[in-house]
DNA sequence: TTCCTTAATAGTAATTATTACTATTATTAG
DNA sequence: CTAATAATAGTAATAATTACTATTAAGGAA
């Protein structure tokens, strides 16, 4: 039986308000700003409570920290390579499924589309120039 | 300069032998199987540059250790959520870069997808059901 | 071949992201 | 109000990976 607590209304809020897929790490800094006495045990656990139940969404990146959504719709991501955003697109996974399943006999359950890139911010920042 | 070095050459082979997707940990048992004085940090050392070089493709498993592919021909994978076996499977993500491109601007370098379902195997020891 | 430069190694320590553990706190049913 | 126990704070542990350092060994030049 789950029961209320300050600090999770607080970490989901957190995540609700701030679009920016924050890092566990990040939605700690911005609780703890809020409430100094929070944990970072108590931030992990909830984001995946939260994940589970379906009132946010963690975004898996290759090679770097989840990061966690307040966006519930269906969409996707992609981030930059540069500064770690993750920008959100939607797009219809139905066929790709659908083809998966012919060729390895395999139900998808589920789906991490990670595509990388770079941002137009980043992409001004490095102007033109392009390693 | 790269030097020619009888681990690397062991390591690569190991991976284009085994095409099991296997993980650096795997690799590592594999090798020292066969050499027992190759230390770990030499197996990821030279995973890194073999996939760096193009000679291997890393694997990024979300929420797992990474996998190592010697099929280097244009290809994506499947991942068992049960063991964790990787299967392969082809898909032009052509249209979905477009898609991107449009909705967000940004050009996408890299692509990680990763679907995740149970494979035959593990199936029928599941027999049927299914939590 | 022998010598020398330095890439690569073995082995260990450190780092990063995350989970597990435990005594204490606080929610909520009765 | 009180008891049962979910949730917490704080810390320790784990897993995957990278960094560090003294030693080894490619491979080009003498």
């Amino acid at each position: 039986m789950t029961r209320y607590s300050r600090q999770r209304e607080l970490i989901l809020k957190t995540v609700q308000t701030n679009l920016i897929h924050p890092t566990a790490d990040e939605v700690y800094a911005l609780v703890h700003a809020q409430d100094p006495t929070i944990s970072l045990g108590t931030v992990y656990r909830n984001l995946n409570l939260l994940s589970q139940s379906g009132a946010i969404r963690k975004v898996a990146v290759p090679g770097g920290a989840d990061r966690f959504d307040g966006n519930t719709t269906p969409h996707h991501h992609i981030i930059c390579t540069f500064c770690g955003m993750a920008a959100d697109y939607s797009y219809d996974f139905g066929k790709l499924k659908d083809d998966v399943l012919h060729q390895t006999g395999i139900e998808c359950s589920h789906l991490t589309v990670t595509l990388e890139g770079i941002c137009r911010n980043c992409r001004e920042k490095l102007g033109g120039k392009n390693g």
